[in-house]
DNA sequence: GGTTACAGTGAACGACTGTGCACTCAATAG
DNA sequence: CTATTGAGTGCACAGTCGTTCACTGTAACC
């Protein structure tokens, strides 16, 4: 690294400001097979991406794969741990509460279309796997959840829901977030130009559900 | 095979009760192709699966296969189909109609489980693949939007709601397909026993969207 | 009865898969 | 300066894949 004074003079010339440590490019190698992957999952699922393609995408050979991950399964776990790194970055964007219900939609529907943009990848990802079945869909399944149990335990210090039962409260929760899956599908779909149309109905579908909120007689 | 006397004297005895004509054959070929492919996606999706995995599962050699579909695509779009009158029959089943709220509720919430349960397969195959991507998916996309179109105009003859839009009819369907599919998974993901608390949840789920309608402002 | 149509056969192909093994060679440790 | 570690290489292997081609045997047709 230094500049060394008798032996060789200009040792690090070619890439000065990268100092590139052993386990940094090893980092680096296994970021860019989770990139390649996350690429080539934007039209197939997981189940069809080969150890070799997603090697050659990221620049080494086949059997170098296995220097940053056992199997590919591996892989697709670290996949869904960054994929919900980003979902629970949206939770918590989210949680900046207004007090009141109408203020409350906007602006959670405003956060998950500006995460869903930033992040397609990542919630293509989410969504394409949660069904999918296998060791991936369940990881999914147990985030999800947590997911709906923080939300619920969001919404009980909302007045009109302090006196629910905790059961209810997951039940709303979970309304909710299927409402906002179905809102993130549809976000990932969209043609140009129809994101306002699309959030615009996610905010009616959470206006429908809160308006019920008041008249529900808890279990 | 059978023991001939001069020319053939019993030429219908080893299977008198099935003519088995050819295109009859053909036709139970064709869906033991169908069948074995829908077995072998219990438990994974579409995608994975060989023609030859499912040759053989059907009994035929490989080649054989061209002689039904021209394409594993093509025997998936013929099993979207299958699934996809399971749907319609549901449908058509939960139209009986009671006029008030919580028997259409309980009813159709009925009707969901009992068709869920006696063809599992069809609403796993379903389910798995309505999110996975590719040309299948599209295609249970178009159904899922007749099937919300049909239940849009079912609703518009209750009540409260023949002021509505037709916006916000379409709104009201979605959200209440969107709390069926949710509760399909569940009911396919659920181990034996929970199925009253799932059917129970839905029912809650649907009277809480369903509290909102009287006070809804429509557009 | 002779001919045709066609569902199913069996061998072969080239491409692609995951994985084992011996290796190189540069950053790191002593 | 020397020794070690370990990310990445290159070859080889045994399978599986979709698809081709010439074929067989029998139900259906004239």
């Amino acid at each position: 690294m230094s500049n060394a004074v008798d032996t060789r003079t200009l040792e690090p010339v070619s890439e000065p400001l990268t100092p590139v440590s052993r386990q940094e490019r090893k980092l680096r190698t296994r970021q860019a097979l989770l990139d390649t992957a996350l690429e080539l999952l934007a039209d197939r699922p997981f189940a069809t991406l080969s150890l070799r393609e997603v090697a050659k995408g990221a620049g080494i050979v086949p059997t170098a794969f296995y220097r940053h991950f056992a199997t590919m399964e591996d892989l697709g776990v670290a996949l869904v741990e960054e994929a919900t790194r980003t979902l629970r970055g949206m939770m918590r964007s989210a949680r900046t509460d207004p007090d009141t219900y109408q203020g409350m939609i906007s602006a959670s529907v405003a956060t998950v279309h500006q995460f869903v943009r930033a992040n397609e990848d990542h919630f293509r990802f989410l969504t394409r796997e949660r069904y999918a079945g296998g060791p991936l869909a369940q990881a999914i399944g147990v985030e999800l959840r947590m997911f709906s149990g923080d939300l619920a335990i969001d919404l009980a210090r909302f007045a009109p829901l302090r006196s629910w039962s905790t059961e209810d409260l997951h039940m709303l929760a979970d309304l909710i977030v299927s409402v906002m899956l179905t809102t993130i599908v549809e976000l990932l779909e969209a043609r140009p130009g129809e994101d306002a149309k699309i959030t615009g109905t996610a905010e009616k579908r959470l206006r429908l559900v809160l308006l019920g909120v008041p008249h529900w007689k808890t279990t």
